[in-house]
DNA sequence: GAGTTTGAAACT
DNA sequence: CAGTTTCAAACTC
């Protein structure tokens, strides 16, 4: 189900999520059973967010003051039905056919009344909010009028019932859990909940699968009426409007596929999905939310909150008081999905990213993105039981799906993450959450992704400012929780190396799968992060565990380094977090960019503590300013500086150097043309000298010959270079000489082959 | 490639 | 905080 596409998700108000709400939910409930899309396989947890899967545990949060207004949460389909509740009226639960999917909740305040005919969930196989489809209903429908609670529910839970007076007043909780449907008002009594699921009717009949993401683009309507005087129609056809009797005011907000969405009332919007509440710790406050986006307000109230649509199984949640979690979802357009699981902390200024990793049906892990931080921070939950509704335990290949771009937002800022293609990936044992690792192997790429779990050093987060290494807590009670600091770097170095090898053993617990997206880091765009070379390294005494070591120093693992000794490696986990901990009790900084904005009115760039130069002038690499590329500020140190901006050897120097740099941009282009041309022109000439018997004239391009060919070449350019000719007329000569030359080759070549047949003759 | 220079990091 | 040492990168030959 797409809960919102990530084009929209760029248009959702900031407004729209409260992640304060999160920890609201009540909690999925343990015996809560999967519900999985009918197309989907048995091991693939619906975590389409372009697909109508869904059988979410669906959970909408808005805030007190929100209530007074209406919203209309849509996501555009081919199949739009409707699902209303509205209040002060019978609850003639109707539910039509496939071809005209008309739900129609109608509460009533006072009474429970039992529905003739509903769904397990609302399905968005037609015109749903689930996957599985319409079906009879032969359980109560129970409506709590205290509080606006509508429970759908085959076998009236008390439980249902307890989790929606939990949700109390403030939050809006639409709840499916497993056989349940909760739908909790949140708002002020007496407001009806409109939950509208608009039917195009285009395609009456016709049954959608929730593989089928094209063609299910479901529309997807939560309407919750205030209590003001307004109603707005719903969008949907005419025989499948919602039905709203007591809509006052009535603010519909679609949000729908490449539909701009506009709000400003403060709603907020939390939808959530459980497949498998098993596992949620006691310390669990961030309640499991459906496979979706990343919606992130930020208000000038509030600091950056980041509100995340993600989807849950049997996982906790780092749960951090004061501060912001959210659980980035991911979209994912493909019925074979892994969950995507990812927490963000928030709560600085700075840049916020978030970790979006497809997880496996079973996401014993989880990686946290702390802002500011260069390090992604794994936390291994153990997996405690086994796999939810139809998924094989043990290790399986599992296919992940093909991540597409999805659009962050992080306060002010909206960051497009390109998630990578995901691998399939091939589950193998992980090590028991008391050893050193977890491996987690791919079959296409042969990667292992090894995450020690051991309870490492304990070094409090400080997710304000969490510098990079960090240990992150175990959770209180959670002996086999723990968590690995993982470079931002790791993914890709992961994904670039072969096997990093741990020793295994017997991880009895499903284990976790875990891809990982490319991010952001330090603001850089995923090809600025992935694609900049990094020299290697050549520490020799530091075991590269201290800030000398550049690839430490960078948060990175090192990675064809040229090092002696070195600790910076997985293998070396526990080394390696000491060493971060001793730097950042030494400089809580140290892992900081040193390049930062500077103070107003100067350089934009400028070095985080200035440099102390001597004796270089600070036009060497040997300054920290110049090797970044910025001039010296006010809070350097350094002796004899001439790295500012009137300084005229910088001026000559910068000069030089660019002129240098155009030469070798010159000369690369030049090598590749010719060389490009040289290959077009063997390829054109083969086929013809290539004709009849004998040896194909390839053969004689010896090394030598191309040796003489490449001299004739050169000169060529050479002379054209010494006669100033133009880049056209020297480009021309020198292809003349090639061609030349080919004719050489070729009239060798045939000398030899008639000398051959005469041989043979 | 070996040796030197340099300045940041680490240490006292 | 300042002085010294260590270290690895930058640089020179």
């Amino acid at each position: 189900m797409d809960v919102v596409s990530p084009e929209l998700n760029s248009l959702l108000p900031d407004e729209i999520m409260d992640t304060e709400a999160i920890e609201d939910v009540p909690h999925s409930q343990p015996e809560a059973t999967t519900v999985q899309s009918e197309a989907s396989d048995d091991t693939s947890v619906p975590m389409e967010t372009d697909t109508p899967v869904a059988s979410e545990h669906l959970s909408l949060f808005s805030d007190a003051a929100s209530t007074e207004h209406t919203r209309a949460l849509t996501t555009s389909t081919a199949t739009d039905c409707t699902f209303s509740i509205s209040s002060g009226s019978q609850i003639p639960i109707s539910i039509s056919s496939s071809s005209s999917p008309h739900l129609n909740f109608k509460s009533v305040l006072t009474a429970t009344t039992t529905a003739t005919k509903t769904t397990d969930s609302v399905s968005v196989t037609d015109c749903t909010v689930s996957t599985i489809g319409l079906q009879k209903l032969t359980a109560p429908f129970t409506i709590s009028p205290a509080n606006h609670q509508i429970i759908l529910n085959k076998v009236a839970s008390s439980q249902a019932t307890e989790a929606a007076k939990s949700a109390g007043a403030p939050p809006q909780v639409i709840k499916h859990e497993g056989q349940k449907l909760l739908v909790t008002a949140i708002g002020k009594p007496g407001q009806p909940i409109v939950l509208q699921l608009p039917h195009t009717g285009g395609k009456p009949g016709v049954s959608q699968t929730s593989g089928d993401a094209k063609s299910q683009a479901p529309q997807f309507k939560v309407v919750t009426i205030g209590g003001r005087s307004e109603l707005k129609q719903v969008m949907g056809s005419p025989g499948n409007q919602v039905t709203t009797l007591q809509a006052q005011q009535l603010k519909a907000v679609q949000i729908a596929k490449k539909t701009p969405v506009s709000s400003t009332a403060p709603i907020k919007f939390i939808i959530t999905k459980t497949v498998s509440s098993k596992g949620l710790s006691p310390q669990t406050t961030v309640s499991p939310v459906i496979a979706g986006r990343v919606l992130t307000q930020n208000s000038a109230v509030m600091p950056q909150r980041t509100i995340t649509l993600t989807e849950t199984h049997n996982t906790s949640l780092q749960s951090i008081p004061g501060k912001k979690i959210a659980i980035s979802p991911l979209k994912t357009p493909s019925k074979n999905l892994k969950p995507v699981q990812s927490v963000a902390v928030g709560g600085v200024a700075g840049s916020q990213f978030k970790t979006i990793i497809p997880l496996a049906h079973q996401p014993n892990v989880q990686q946290i993105q702390v802002p500011g931080s260069r390090f992604h921070y794994v936390r291994l939950v153990t997996a405690t039981t086994a796999s939810s509704s139809g998924q094989p335990s043990g290790p399986s290949t599992s296919s992940i799906q093909t991540a597409k771009p999805m659009v962050v937002s992080t306060g002010a800022v909206r960051m497009s993450v390109p998630i990578v293609q995901a691998q399939t990936m091939k589950q193998v044992a992980p090590k028991p959450l008391t050893s050193a690792a977890q491996v987690v192997t791919t079959t296409q790429t042969q990667q292992r992704l090894i995450m020690p779990a051991t309870p490492l050093p304990q070094i409090q987060p400080n997710f304000t400012n969490l510098p990079p290494g960090t240990v992150l807590a175990p959770a209180p009670g959670g002996g086999n929780v723990g968590y690995a600091v993982v470079p931002a770097q790791y993914v890709t170095q992961l994904q670039q190396s072969p096997f990093v090898t741990l020793a295994s053993t017997g991880f009895t617990a499903a284990p976790g799968i875990q891809t990982q997206a490319r991010l952001p880091l330090n603001g850089l765009s995923t090809a600025e992060t992935t694609s900049r070379p990094r020299k290697p390294c050549n520490c020799t005494k530091s075991q590269c565990l201290k800030l000398y070591c550049d690839c430490f120093a960078n948060g990175e693992f090192c990675n064809n380094c040229n090092c002696n000794n070195c600790f910076n490696n997985l293998e070396h986990e526990t080394e390696r977090l000491k060493a971060i901990k001793t730097c950042l009790d030494r400089n809580p900084e140290a892992f900081k960019p040193k390049i930062g904005k500077g103070k107003e009115g100067e350089s934009d760039r400028r070095h985080s503590k200035g440099c102390n130069c001597k004796r270089s002038g600070c036009l060497k690499n040997y300054c920290e300013c110049y090797e970044a590329k910025i001039m010296c500020s006010s809070i350097c140190k350094c002796n004899g500086c001439k790295n500012f901006e009137e300084s005229p050897e910088r001026k000559t120097l910068m000069h030089l150097a660019d002129a240098a740099e155009v030469r070798v941009q010159q000369q690369t282009a030049a090598k590749t043309k010719l060389s490009s041309q040289i290959s077009d022109l063997l390829m054109r000439t083969t086929p013809v000298i290539s004709s009849g018997s004998g040896r194909l004239p390839y053969t004689f391009v010896t090394k030598e010959v191309l040796e003489a060919t490449c001299e004739c070449l050169l000169e060529q350019a050479k002379k054209a270079e010494q006669t100033h000719q133009p880049q056209a007329e020297a480009e021309r000569v020198i292809l003349e000489e090639f061609g030349h030359c080919l004719m050489r080759i070729i009239s060798s070549a045939g000398k030899a082959k008639a000398d051959c047949a005469s041989i043979n003759c």
